[in-house]
DNA sequence: TTAACTGGAAAA
DNA sequence: TTTCCAGTTAAC
């Protein structure tokens, strides 16, 4: 028995020493904290910790050291001791005291002076948190750029003087879209108008957006842009160059790097550039005086953020407008719902090509495959490209560049057996087969295994055909029709971003579309049919949005033609350039199935046990439907259920306020995390 | 990470 | 009832 204790003595000795070291470091630590001397003025600083907990979302004080009392100024990075752990954040606010009662801990450490977290940026974050149920440090994470030390050294130059304004080539610009001159003049004069714009096909956008932000600067104000990818910002880059000359805007996008993304940041965050222009991100552009905002193309799925908390760009900069009582711009060849339903509201004026400007600019057909034609083959290539087409594209020919567009990348996008028509699948894993040529053998899309002697195992067929076309085997097709033109393709991970004004031939999927220097003599849309097949709540409004992109880039005196049934009302809607009414029109459709934007949704997913935990958490506002939750995904084993939110639109900011109630509940217990989206772009 | 708190068991 | 300890919780 001795020994036995004898043994266990030595290990407890051991703990004892360890346990007497941390008592001893504790006490070091707390000598340390009372010893530290605190700021004169303002010794208590508010800040925000980067923390990803609901409950924590909030301001903690901490005591400011002398040494950082003219540093930790609001806006700063800082590190501090929170709950034992050094966790990032940002002061939001100095005060003289603190209605916390337990003793303040001094910040540990001024992470740099730059005041990267201006207060209208800090006041949105919180804004997007509580209409989108999240954190606001999940906003600031894709609001402020990651720090770059050495970026930050270089000090920035002064201040450009303001670009002179000139009326005449703005007004010019903008001719045919009523009211534009009024909305630059409004601008230019200190004015925030708030519209929805719809281009006429041709329309010069990126001068177009250009002249604006001008208008906007003459007022001595500030804009920002924000545009759907790299390729677009390329465009508004040059037109602001060429109407304000160097060195007035910043361009902020994703794909530029890092040390880059952070000097563009800190010109404007520092004033020395007023404009900034970019992807998603440049919503939260730190502007100063902040006159215009400005969205291209909102319907563009690219739009919308897909990281917590899932805020769409377009919102982002309604609620920025409100706050810092800035104007808006929404422009697009496309109209959505949801910039419909601002002008329906009257909360913004809608501003609209004439109806010379869009016949003069642009013929748009559809050329019909009518139903016999369908049923006789829709897949050979007489019914997909018509005598009509064809015709068009050889007399375009003769003046320049002609657009094809087709709605699927590859070669051929799907197979089927040749005698059955059944789709061919696999043998090994049943995932569809593609192929990438006319003489590679049929491949599985998700198990890659190659399949040269396919058989079909309900008619024991051994053919394929190829049901949807891909744009390779597309522009294979072309090149044979015409034989010497020229035949570009674009797109997937082949994009072209710009093509020269000579003829010839240029295939691509939407939004891979190049821009064609002086526009596209013809445009020309293949398989409307296969854009519309897709099952979804945004089918046709998306479509509709894809097409006028394309026909947005012919020049003057272009055709477009449309492959489709002239009989569906989003090819008529194409043909009248009316997309504001066909948004018009799906809108109160929305309405009449309780569907956004007339209705507020909003969608809860995770595994089964924590929807359901959530559920019971869950205090529904008034008059909301809860619809599930049903499997995401069947099939696949993750397993993941959702739960569908509806609300009438009133009841929206009710809805945001009950699910982030639930997100802090939940995280205070400790519950299994759950996603939710409020507005989700598709469900 | 850790100080403060909680509740349950042993000691008185 | 008091004291001690282990596990839990909040977090400045």
């Amino acid at each position: 028995m001795a020994g036995d204790e004898e043994l266990l003595d030595l290990p407890d000795l051991v703990r004892d020493r360890a346990a007497e070291g941390r008592v001893k470091a504790a006490a070091t630590r707390a000598r340390k904290a009372a010893s530290v001397v605190l700021a004169e003025d303002e010794p208590i600083a508010e800040v925000l910790v980067d923390v990803a907990l609901a409950h924590l979302d909030r301001t903690f004080d901490y005591a400011v050291p002398a040494s950082m009392a003219a540093t930790a100024k609001p806006g700063v990075r800082v590190k501090v001791r929170f709950a034992g752990q050094d966790v990032d954040g940002y002061v939001v606010g100095r005060k003289d005291a603190s209605e916390h009662g337990g003793k303040l801990t001094p910040l540990r450490r001024v992470v740099s002076d730059e005041r990267v977290l201006h207060p209208a940026i800090a006041a949105l974050a919180g804004d997007l948190a509580e209409r989108y149920a999240g954190t606001r440090s999940d906003v600031l994470r894709l609001a402020v750029p990651a720090r770059h030390a050495t970026v930050e050294q270089v000090s920035s130059a002064k201040p450009q003087r303001p670009a002179g304004w000139e009326a005449t080539a703005a007004t010019r610009a903008w001719h045919g879209h009523e009211p534009g001159a009024a909305l630059l003049q409004h601008l230019a004069a200190g004015g925030s108008p708030r519209a929805v714009w719809h281009a006429a096909p041709g329309a010069d956008w990126p001068t177009m957006i250009a002249h604006a932000v001008a208008a906007t600067l003459a007022s001595g104000r500030g804009a920002v842009v924000c545009l759907p990818d790299g390729k677009d910002v390329a465009r508004l880059d040059a037109a602001l160059a060429a109407v304000l000359g160097d060195g007035h805007h910043a361009t902020l996008t994703a794909e530029e790097g890092p040390a880059r993304r952070y000097h563009q940041f800190l010109a404007v965050s520092r004033g020395t550039v007023r404009v900034a222009v970019g992807t998603r991100s440049a919503a939260f552009a730190p502007v100063r005086d902040l006159g215009l905002l400005v969205i291209w193309d909102d319907g563009d799925d690219l739009h919308a953020e897909p990281r917590a908390p899932y805020p769409h760009t377009r919102e982002v900069l309604l609620l920025r407008a409100e706050r810092e009582g800035a104007g808006l711009l929404v422009g697009g060849f496309a109209r959505t719902v949801e910039a419909t339903y601002l002008v329906a509201t009257g909360w913004a004026h809608a501003v609209l090509p004439s109806r010379e400007l869009t016949r003069a600019r642009a013929l748009v057909r559809v050329a019909g495959a009518s139903d016999a034609d369908l049923d006789r083959d829709p897949l050979t290539r007489s019914t997909r490209m018509p005598h009509e087409a064809h015709a068009l594209v050889r007399q375009a020919l003769g003046r320049g560049p002609v657009l094809v567009q087709t709605p699927r990348r590859g070669y051929a996008a799907a197979l089927a057996c040749e005698t059955c028509r059944a789709p061919a699948r696999c043998p090994d894993c049943s995932g569809p087969l593609r192929t990438a040529g006319p003489v590679t053998p049929p491949t599985c899309v998700w198990c890659g295994h190659e399949h040269p002697a396919w058989t079909c195992p309900s008619c024991g067929g051994h053919g394929l055909r190829a049901p949807v076309v891909g744009d390779h085997r597309t522009a294979e097709e072309l090149g044979r029709s015409f034989p010497g033109t020229r035949v570009l393709s674009s797109s997937g991970d082949r994009v072209l971003t710009e093509v020269d004004g000579r003829p010839g031939i240029v295939v691509a999927t939407p939004g891979a579309e190049p821009v064609a220097a002086t526009g596209y003599a013809a445009v020309l849309l293949l398989d409307t049919w296969l854009a519309l097949s897709r099952a979804g709540l945004r089918t046709e409004e998306e479509a509709l949005r894809r097409w006028s992109n394309a026909v947005g880039l012919l020049g003057d005196g272009g055709q477009a033609l449309a492959v489709g049934d002239p009989a569906l009302p989003v090819l008529q809607a194409l043909v009248r350039w009316d997309q504001p009414g066909f948004a018009e029109r799906e809108t109160a459709l929305r309405r009449e199935a309780h569907l956004p934007p007339a209705s507020r949704l909003a969608t809860i997913t995770g595994t089964p046990g924590a929807v359901d935990d959530a559920l019971t958490l869950f205090d529904a506002p008034e008059d909301a439907e809860v619809l599930g939750p049903v499997p995401l995904d069947e099939g696949r084993g993750d397993a993941e259920v959702r739960v569908v939110v509806r609300v009438p639109r009133a009841r929206g900011a009710a809805l945001s306020a009950a699910l982030g109630e639930l997100q802090r509940l939940r995280s205070a217990r400790k519950l299994d995390p759950v996603r939710i989206q409020v507005d989700p772009i598709e469900i």
